[in-house]
DNA sequence: GGAGTAAGTTAGTGAGTACTAACAAACATA
DNA sequence: TATGTTTGTTAGTACTCACTAACTTACTCC
């Protein structure tokens, strides 16, 4: 790993954990292991650091290429593979989102930036929903709505499981929670008994 | 408003919002309009201010008793009622929340403080279907699971909409999108087409 | 009016923090 | 061997920050 590389990845974890003024420059040299020099003959000051981490980190997804040939039309499997893809693209930019959250005003753009993937989701969900509907797989319904909730409910799960320790709430799995929430949704888009009894 | 409250109201909004090292004494005394100095007189230090304005800024709640003469056993109407309740709960406890994100891991005792309510309302909403499943108002259900997804659509809500700004990902209100949440799990826990065709 | 209390003012201390200058050591490449 | 590049080390600067000491001012209650 280059000398560059260390320290981002330190830094994106330390300013992720401790907010941008709790990570020390000495602190992110330390533990990345190179004088605190070094850092500042890599980077002109802190502030930049912390934009070349994001830039480094935060990983950036096309939705349409990422589901376009992964959806196969049965609601259950897709609404599933769409929550998994989800919380992957989440996790992986977990630490930005943790930024962005408390030091998003003084980021430029990066509110923006985080909120690309949901909206690029939104859209996609619509629009699936109305091909969907077109097929005669689910019912009419107002879908950005339901599109907002499924996303709503997947950013629910993965901020308190991220973000929020101590004691937790449920001892039930992630995989659960969110074979759970498809099921919530199948059973609102299905048209009557048809996925009734399953569960 | 008693100096000490000034101090406190201050430094709550300010530390929510810079974090507690971005937010420094010299600006919370100047914000609450007195000196610098009154403000270590009332409090010993930086810290204790923090918890203090924890200690004051945090509304707690018992969900038995808020709820208690409310449910009137109308799966809509009381859905709706818990997640008003809940949205109401969290925006008072707004700064605190946003706090306990951030800081979590240097308040004692602040994380367990803050999964409370969504503990004691897991525990209400569990307690809630299972009397409605007496009644034979709902289906069987795995309760916690859908309990949860219930608590996690409505916190991603909330966060959402208080934690993370620029560009908004729907034009949907607040309210519509509650509404919306309770359809979707009306539609899921009730029996066949009681529901159905309502929306 | 006098005593007690809360607040302001000013000046300062000590620690930490971002960042720099200057020089030396290690290393790779030609 | 010579040279350029990267890194470490040491010392230091300028600034900010939490927090204090000492004195003064304003207000209240008797």
């Amino acid at each position: 790993m280059s000398t560059d590389e260390k320290i981002l990845k330190v830094a994106i974890d330390m300013i992720a954990k401790k907010g941008f003024k709790g990570a020390t420059t000495k602190q992110i040299a330390e533990k990345a292991a190179v004088s605190e020099m070094t850092l500042f003959r890599h980077f002109p000051n802190k502030k930049k650091i912390l934009e070349a981490a994001i830039d480094r980190y935060y990983y950036s997804f096309q939705m349409k290429e990422l589901f376009e040939h992964k959806l196969i039309w049965d609601l259950e499997k897709d609404l599933l593979m769409i929550a998994e893809t989800y919380h992957t693209i989440m996790k992986k930019n977990k630490n930005v989102i943790k930024i962005a959250i408390q030091e998003g005003h003084n980021v430029q753009g990066l509110n923006e930036q985080v909120n690309k993937h949901p909206r690029q989701l939104k859209e996609l969900l619509i629009k699936y929903f109305e091909e969907m509907k077109k097929r005669g797989l689910i019912i009419d319904d107002d879908y950005e709505l339901t599109a907002m909730n499924f996303l709503y409910m997947s950013y629910g799960l993965f901020i308190s499981r991220s973000f929020v320790q101590g004691q937790t709430i449920t001892t039930l799995s992630e995989d659960d929670v969110i074979k759970g929430s498809v099921q919530v949704f199948i059973n609102h888009l299905t048209p009557n008994e048809v996925s009734r009894g399953i569960h």
